[in-house]
DNA sequence: ATAGAAGTGGGGAAAAGTGGGGAAAAAGGG
DNA sequence: CCCTTTTTCCCCACTTTTCCCCACTTCTAT
């Protein structure tokens, strides 16, 4: 389970370290790819496992599928942690996210996000507006 | 049960004592998070699994079920306790309660929350003049 | 009055964040 | 095909932060 918020800078090598709880629940290595949102996901192996199973179980038309399959499987890049514990970030996916030498790390709970700074700030405003909904939502139930 | 109301100081590494009633009965860990109001709320483990739980279970989208994860998630810290009883309160939600070398920390039942000094008097103060409002109408029946 | 518990402060060891050098590998051009 | 240039990756070093422990003071209850 990840959660929590964390800054931290990406040096001139692209190299970016993860939370020490974070790096403990993904062993040696983690996967990246394009989140759905302008961020980059990190998954470790076990959930990235999961995800590709339940993907290939899908009952959808084989277009699609292969559509999905691209967009998944061909921005995904598989890293692994330095002795310091960072992981570098692959170019294609910095420049999706738009990370540049500031990096956020946002614990999802089932996978960890990495976000440009100014990006996740818009993104947590309104993900907050809606979670106090839904939670409100509970409260009233 | 939490209840009562507590002030006190925020040392320079940002650590701040429980009241020990409240220790208690946060065994060894809780959880902060974001409260609805300016300040932060403390959970108990259990409390905390059971708020993620039922919220986990509300059926929405899953681009807003992506947002919920990340408004709960993201905003959370777990923290311990130390030989004295004291927690050390994480940057991002010290600097969202707005809380500086002094906190109030107030029992609300299922939780408890942590407030600046001023910020906890204005909301009281409303709060109050709401509760004998409705405890007057309640009367009059 | 004294003992225990609670609030407050700080020192030191360990861990984490950050930066960079150099060897190995890869890429590219003659 | 080989040599040169660039990139990648591994390792080391420094700085900052965190965490654990100890100490002192205050308050309360017996």
């Amino acid at each position: 389970m990840f959660f929590g918020e964390y800054q931290y800078k990406v040096d001139e090598k692209g190299r970016l370290p993860l939370p020490p709880k974070f790096r403990r629940d993904m062993k040696e290595a983690a996967i990246l790819t394009r989140g759905s949102e302008k961020c980059v996901a990190v998954y470790p192996l076990a959930e990235w496992k999961r995800l590709a199973d339940s993907l290939a179980a899908k009952t959808v038309t084989s277009a699609n599928l292969r559509k999905l399959n691209r967009a998944i499987f061909g921005s995904a890049f598989s890293v692994s942690f330095d002795k310091q514990g960072r992981i570098t970030l692959p170019f294609p996916l910095r420049g999706y996210a738009e990370i540049g030498d500031t990096v956020v790390v946002v614990g999802a709970n089932q996978y960890v996000e990495l976000w440009n700074e100014k990006a996740w700030k818009e993104e947590k405003e309104s993900a907050e507006e809606q979670a106090t909904q839904i939670m409100e939502s509970l409260g009233s139930s």
